[in-house]
DNA sequence: AACGAAATTTGACTTAGGTCAAATAATGAG
DNA sequence: CTCATTATTTGACCTAAGTCAAATTTCGTT
């Protein structure tokens, strides 16, 4: 999967000069504090964020319980994915984690570049696939894996979110309790 | 999500004569039997099939069990969605479930068809948006939903599914034991 | 109509993980 | 450095759903 990341941030990289500032003329920097929202539910996802340093997640409610569905770092590309493709409310919260910046594009700007420059259409259609492919893959996960195995899985794939992350939202991206949690990192 | 659907097919509806051309010219017809499979697990899908007629599953192998992703009717298009983005092995199979009869598109013809005709490329987009808003909240229903919330869910939203698919295959498509199945039916 | 195979149901028991409550850490503001 | 808050752990008990095994029912084929 980091192969696609990778082919993505490739072909980016390898965009005409006209491409790439139609990219940056519809694009602008903000900054975020920890704890802040940059979506909330019931809003509808107007742009994308593209985090370029700190940390942050989407979420949502079920009930008072929040279940985190993704967790973004540096170069990571946030939306509510449904809300955004449909333009229609999402059901989904994305919270800074830490203080982040990030570089906004709204979704109206990204659809007229589109039709200008196919290559944006390309790359539009690199990333839902990519979601795509990323979402197959936790439901496949949370299907043949339990509850430690899946542990494990982000130990050794992506240690990173083990150091950065405390455990309660760690708990809710894994689809345990906290004190599940706990408790498989007791044993290990 | 059938809104979605329904966009797409609205979209292909629209095609100019040109570009549906080139789409009919890389298509072609094929009839399956029941039980045989149009992909097999480690097989890259290098086609789709848009089912014309039948039903058809997608399915893959937890050691013994098999679970399955995905349900075909008339006018789905079967892919193993990640061997088909990256031509790479797929770990699902895609099984007729009734003769069948499916317009096969192959993948390279639709990449170079897409490099000519931008709308093929936005189709090949929705598509992808689709699906991953598809995947998406299939995942929502399994972290929301108790089973027999989710049997109740397909009842009401796609009873043709219950009436046309035998019962192992629904319980492995809601993630439960046929037994459990049996027993939320017997129920209600 | 009658048999054998496959599909479905029922029963008895197990288990992964949840819930609720209480006890310890750990952390950050003053 | 200290208190208060927040994060994490531990304990006791519960529950949805799984497993294994044994009936039944259904159905395609003679």
């Amino acid at each position: 999967m980091t192969l696609y990341i990778d082919k993505i941030n490739n072909y980016i990289k390898c965009l005409d000069n006209e491409t790439l500032n139609a990219l940056q003329n519809i694009s602008s920097t903000k900054q975020y504090k920890k704890g802040e929202l940059l979506l909330r539910q019931d809003e509808v996802c107007t742009k994308s964020y593209l985090l370029q340093n700190g940390i942050a997640r989407k979420y949502y409610l079920n009930g008072a319980k929040e279940i985190t569905t993704e967790l973004y770092f540096e170069n990571d590309l946030a939306v509510s994915f449904d809300s955004y493709s449909l333009q229609q409310p999402s059901r989904e919260f994305i919270e800074a984690l830490t203080d982040v910046t990030v570089s906004i594009t709204h979704y109206q700007a990204f659809q007229d570049a589109k039709a200008k420059y196919t290559k944006l259409l390309t790359l539009d259609l690199m990333f839902a696939e990519y979601y795509g492919i990323w979402v197959e893959n936790r439901l496949f996960q949370f299907h043949t894996l339990t509850a430690t195995e899946r542990y494990l899985e982000i130990l050794n794939k992506s240690p990173h979110i083990i150091q950065s992350i405390p455990l309660t939202i760690i708990a809710s991206y894994l689809g345990i309790s906290l004190e599940t949690l706990s408790r498989i990192r007791a044993k290990i």
